[in-house]
RNA sequence: GCCCCGUUCGUCUAGGGGUCUAGGACGCCGCCCUUUCACGGCGGUAACACGGGUUCAAAUCCCGUACGGGGUACCA
């Protein structure tokens, strides 16, 4: 395969959820497997839910997982302009082009017309209506209605749309290179409008004109698009595209975590705060005679019994309708497509960096800004949808882009696990490099207030990796590697210093002062030579030095500390601790 | 409701007719290591949705049912 061109292209909605990074990142590894170009398209054609920042949140978000596209939107390149909005014209060409070789015709029926024709199927029992084959002889449409009809109400300017006119009786096939055959009756079909009548063009248009013109080979997309992928390959038809028409690829959507996965005693009262909250916004409008305390017990009653929650949520003859309501809500909530809401209510994060969005509850924390490296938040979503099928869990983007394989990716839908996230963080965070952690980590020691040279922090880090998750446990964790101890664990000092315990630490005080070197392993060799002489066994010295140094029974190891923080300052703080802990049982 | 897609341990998955008494990883549990907390090492728990076929043989192929997911807008 040579020429390989894939798209990403999101919509300005809002943040880019972690479904549309990873779609991002498919498509990234596809194209640097075989070689191909990576194109960035903004699809904007909603201009009510364009939200300012959105564009420049991709691109960033992409910049930091380190998949940016090689043309597009905000980098440039052959087919410019790259966002939809700036396209307008082009559409309207090719939309203007269907209906005149009768592919596609104008429809001037209001909405208002719309919901009476809906109405009017709903009342003979029919909840389906569908603008078809069928139902479109009915309609307002440049089919049916005279030409000099037609032609008056578009000079008087009368609001239409352009609707595809699908084909009667035929089925509709094309392969998926994940799923394989996927067959659609035409007769199941909806004539799609193409152009709204703000004269934007809807997305499967643009995106038909768009991957066409931008020599797209390969569609790498979310599950949602499947139904409507008959439209696309009868759209190819119409505009006679069919034989460079891109091979279609769905992949399987990101669902929520599974409720046990994070279900505790902790996080259920927020849990259900936030529930309920949510549901007394989503129905205020709604009319309702149930109080605040009453749902939020039921909430709370449903959540505590994580393991039978979705038997709990089916419906039951009984139910009042409220509480029907409040099982939807909860069904919605909890089961399903991971959404951009799921992070606030449910306590993980959903975008790769923060959002910091306009109006009330729209800052969201990311996984950068939750302390993630953005190699671990990389093979995390790799593998969420795809393996390789060797047992190698790690992989560096380069290894990915090697191991992938379109053909690999599952079929089915992949639950979002946060645990299995938190791992890939710790193990990137244990194998990454000193001083880069202490480049990433700098700006918080700062913002503690804390002064350290680059090189002990480096060391620091060196020290706290293994034991941390997230970036900010490097620092959290130790403050005593950055100043003076501030708290003692005084139960464990109770417990381990006695009276008698002075003179023997003193001695081992004015050994350490003596060694020639105070480099960790030389010092264990020599402390542990003074506590044969003296007759003590490592339980007994050890847990006090360290809560001398550190404060606390958490820590790394007590010869690393004494090395990090120098002679002086050990013994400054083993002097200034045995004078504490005398205090402390005196 | 209708259409489309799917269904292997709690979760992510390997598996593509016999090598499956089903492998790995996360989580959980236990043991070891150990001056703490971790890391690490070792071990354990736990799955082919169900029913019919096809076949000498089915987790693997076919059909049905159930369940899950998506779509059903002048949203993408």
């Amino acid at each position: 395969m040579s020429n390989i061109r894939v798209r990403f292209a999101p919509s300005p909605t809002g943040a880019l959820h972690i479904g549309g990074v990873r779609t991002a990142l498919y498509n990234y590894l596809f194209t640097k497997k075989h070689g191909g170009t990576f194109v960035l398209r903004i699809e904007d054609t909603d201009q009510g839910r364009y939200v300012p920042g959105a564009e420049n949140y991709i691109i960033e978000s992409l910049h930091w997982c380190g998949i940016m596209p090689t043309e597009g939107q905000g980098i440039g390149g052959p087919h410019a302009p790259y966002r939809q909005s700036d396209r307008k014209d082009i559409y309207q060409k090719y939309a203007l082009e269907l209906v005149a070789n009768g592919k596609a015709y104008y429809a001037f029926d209001t909405p208002e017309e719309l919901e009476a024709a809906r109405n009017e199927a709903a009342a003979t029992g029919n909840h389906n209506f569908k603008y078809d084959t069928n139902s479109r002889k009915a309609m307002k449409t440049s089919l049916n209605l005279p030409a000099e009809e037609v032609q008056r109400r578009l000079d008087a300017g009368n609001d239409y749309v352009i609707r595809l006119k699908v084909p009667e009786n035929e089925v509709v096939t094309f392969t998926d290179l994940i799923r394989g055959e996927v067959s659609f009756a035409t007769s199941e079909l909806d004539d799609k409008v193409l152009m709204k009548s703000d004269g934007m063009p809807t997305y499967h248009l643009a995106n038909i004109v768009d991957d066409h013109l931008m020599e797209i080979t390969h569609v790498i997309r979310g599950e949602e698009w499947l139904p409507s992928t008959g439209h696309h390959v009868l759209l190819y038809r119409a505009f006679g595209w069919e034989a460079t028409m891109p091979a279609f690829s769905h992949l399987p959507l990101i669902l929520k975590p599974s409720p046990d996965s994070y279900l505790t005693k902790s996080t259920i009262p927020t849990i259900t705060d936030a529930l309920t909250e949510e549901f007394f916004k989503k129905n205020e409008k709604q009319d309702f005679a149930i109080d605040r305390e009453k749902t939020k017990n039921q909430i709370l009653q449903i959540l505590q019994d994580a393991k039978s929650i979705s038997a709990q949520l089916k419906e039951n003859e009984k139910d009042s309708p409220d509480k029907i309501l409040l099982k939807e809500f909860l069904k919605d909530s909890l089961f399903g497509k991971l959404s951009k809401r799921d992070g606030a209510r449910l306590g993980f994060p959903v975008f790769p960096i923060n959002w910091e969005g306009s109006g009330d509850d729209s800052i969201y924390k990311g996984f950068s800004g939750e302390g993630f490296l953005p190699e671990a938040v990389v093979n995390f979503l790799a593998f969420l949808g795809w393996n390789p099928g060797t047992e190698q869990e790690i992989f560096s983007l380069t290894e990915l882009s090697e191991a992938f394989s379109l053909e690999k990716i599952s079929r089915s839908g992949a639950r979002f696990d946060y645990n299995k996230a938190k791992w890939y963080n710790q193990q990137y965070l244990h194998a990454a490099d000193d001083a880069e952690l202490a480049r990433l980590v700098q700006p918080l020691v700062e913002a503690k207030g804390y002064q350290v040279s680059d090189e002990y922090l480096a060391k620091a880090c060196h020290l706290m990796k293994g034991r941390a998750t997230f970036l900010p446990e490097l620092v959290e964790q130790a403050p005593f590697l950055f100043g003076e101890v501030q708290t003692f664990d005084n139960d464990n000092i109770a417990k381990r210093w006695k009276p008698e315990s002075r003179s023997i630490f003193e001695a081992l005080a004015n050994h350490l002062k003596a060694q020639p070197e105070f480099v960790a392993a030389p010092l264990e060799e020599s402390v542990k030579a003074f506590m044969n002489e003296q007759g003590k066994k490592p339980g007994e010295i050890m847990p006090i030095l360290r809560l001398a140094l550190a404060g606390t029974m958490q820590g790394p190891g007590v010869f690393e500390m004494m090395e990090l923080l120098g002679r002086d300052a050990s013994l400054e703080r083993l002097a200034r601790a045995f004078n504490y802990f005398d205090a402390q049982i005196g």
